[in-house]
Parts: structure tokens; sequence; C-alpha cells
DNA sequence: TATTGTTATACTCTATAACTATA
DNA sequence: TATAGTTATAGAGTATAACAATA
């Protein structure tokens, strides 16, 4: 489809003269423009969230809590693809918050199953309507068509890789 | 344009069943659509490269040097987005393995200006058509058209965060 | 006084192994 | 024997402060 070459062979002739150095040898790796698109994005919810007390991976957590009430940590970390050594402190803190409540799951009692306290789903609706606000920011520039190619590219991206 | 907390109201309503747990209240964060793909793609390129005894943060930087003949630090680390002193080991790296060469800029000579060796040039060619052949497993679902669309749409994404 | 490259350091994120209690 | 949760730890990645050389 593209040749990442290209770039160095017929567009950006290297030249001995920093001042005109750019990034556009990188621009025909799709990863590259997904990575800086992603850091923006997340330094931009990061900052949405502070104000809640929120870091983006703890409000995460917490959103897929109160979507999925009584989820065991082995499948909330099998869906934010981490290891379930790290889930536990950010459910330890979440939980110290009282954010949310761990409880023995009866039908299987190595399993916990977590829910989110009243509290909790409260802060979870603020965070969500600050971080949707601040998102807006970024896809203002997009037609609502747009947005949903987008959505609907990068999923097609993260399930063929 | 869209409201996070919909799916929490009327898509999937929370059930207590942690079976049917999907990540479904976070897919209207675009940040998160754009972490996983970002995550795909970047384990796909990590594994593409590692032949070549390149990590992607290293390729970067060496693609951008053969790119941008004479370039200083201070101008790659801009160019990269990371600290001035974390691209400090990379170029060391780069140095050592002779892949590029550091030479006092001599209009100013508190900047180096950075080379890439002829060894680093034929690296970079092979890791980087290594790196494309591997990008087409992911890419090739998408039309001509729907990647350049991506690409101008991850563009956008960048500049308004 | 400001900038470039550098070192040292700390903090976050991620990955792995081993343990316990349950199945 | 296998799985869920947990602990400890090591490795990346990232951010900050301070310094020497140069402008």
């Amino acid at each position: 489809m593209s040749q990442p070459e290209k770039a160095l062979e017929e567009g950006t002739q290297p030249q001995e003269d920093a001042g005109t150095a750019s990034d556009e040898a990188m621009r025909d790796f799709v990863g590259y423009s997904l990575k800086r698109a992603y850091m923006g994005a997340h330094r931009n919810a990061t900052e949405a969230l502070e104000p809640f007390d929120l870091r983006v991976r703890s409000f995460s957590a917490l959103t897929l809590i109160v979507a999925n009430p009584g989820i065991p940590p082995s499948r909330l970390a099998e869906i934010l693809q981490i290891e379930r050594s790290n889930l536990v402190v950010i459910i330890d803190e979440l939980e110290t918050r009282e954010l949310i409540s761990r409880s023995r799951d009866p039908q299987d009692r190595r399993r916990f199953a977590l829910h989110a306290t009243l509290c909790g789903r409260q802060l979870q609706e603020k965070a969500a309507a600050a971080k949707s606000a601040r998102q807006e920011e970024i896809i203002s520039r997009l037609s609502a068509g747009e947005y949903e190619m987008l959505k609907s590219l990068l999923r097609r991206i993260e399930e063929g890789a």
C-alpha cells in the first residue's frame, strides 16, 4: 500500500540543514501517528480527570466496574489488558477511597465480585462528564461521520494487530 | 457529539453477571480505542524490529537521523517528544553500534551533528522494509482510501490535543 | 544569562515469579 | 492439578534537577 522508504527517496531529500528537520520519514508508519494521537488524548484525559483525583487507568477500572457490577478482578484485568498483579493496587486504591467494594463470590470463593458504591457511581458520572467535555475539544474539528469513521478504523486496526 | 454515559443507561444494562462483562462503557472515549490500537501496532512493530536488535524508539531515532543528516540531539528530542536526557542513552547505543556518528557543529560548538553511517543507513533500510511488511498485516483490511483517511484523522486528533 | 549535552535520580508503568486459598 | 488474588521485585519508560561547555 505505502512504501515508507518513499519519503527518503523522493519526498524530503536529506539536507544538511538541521533547521528543516521534520518527522516526515516516520509518517508512513501508522504506529507513529497512532502513538502521537494517543499521547495527546492521554494528556488531555489526565488533565480532565485530575480534579477528581483519578488517573486514566483508575477511571477506566471504575467505569468498567460501574458498568459491569460483580465483575471479578481477573476479568477486569483481561479487559484492560493489564496483569492481575498490577490491577491489585488500582483496586486497592479504589476500595480505600470507598468508591468500590470487594465481596467474595459465593459460587466460587476464589473470586471477588467488584461493585461500585453510591459514592463511586457518582464520582464516575461526574468524571465521565468532565472527560467527555474535554474530549470535545479534540474531536470538535471532526464531523459526526468522521468521528464514527475514526472509531471504526481504530477498531479494525486493533483487531488486526 | 457523543455521551459516554449513554452506554450505561440504555446500551448494556448493568447486569449481575460477570460472564457478559464488556468494555463497551469505555468505547465512547476515543482515547481508549486509540490506546488499544496503538498498543497493538507497537507490539507488532516491536516484533518486526526484534531481528535487527532495534526497539521502536531507537528505530525512530535512526530513521530520523537518516532522513535529516546533521540533526542535533535537541531537535531530535523535540521531534520525538522525549526529554533530551532520555535521548542520550538512545544515541549512545546507536553510536556504540556504529550506526550513527556524533560530530561537533562548527557553527555552534554546543551542538552535535548526528549522521548515520553507511552501516546505519543499510540497517535502517532493511528494518523499515520489515516493519512495513509487518504493518501490511494490520492495514491490509483497510482500503487505500481508508488508510489515508485514518492517517488524516489521526493527524487532526494529534493537532487538536 | 540562556542553551546543549550530560549525569544522576526518582517516579510510573509493566512483566515475572512465587505464594495462599480455593476449586 | 489448575485458577484467583496477592506480594515482591525487576525492568522499561518518563520526568526533573543540576552541572560543564559554549553562546
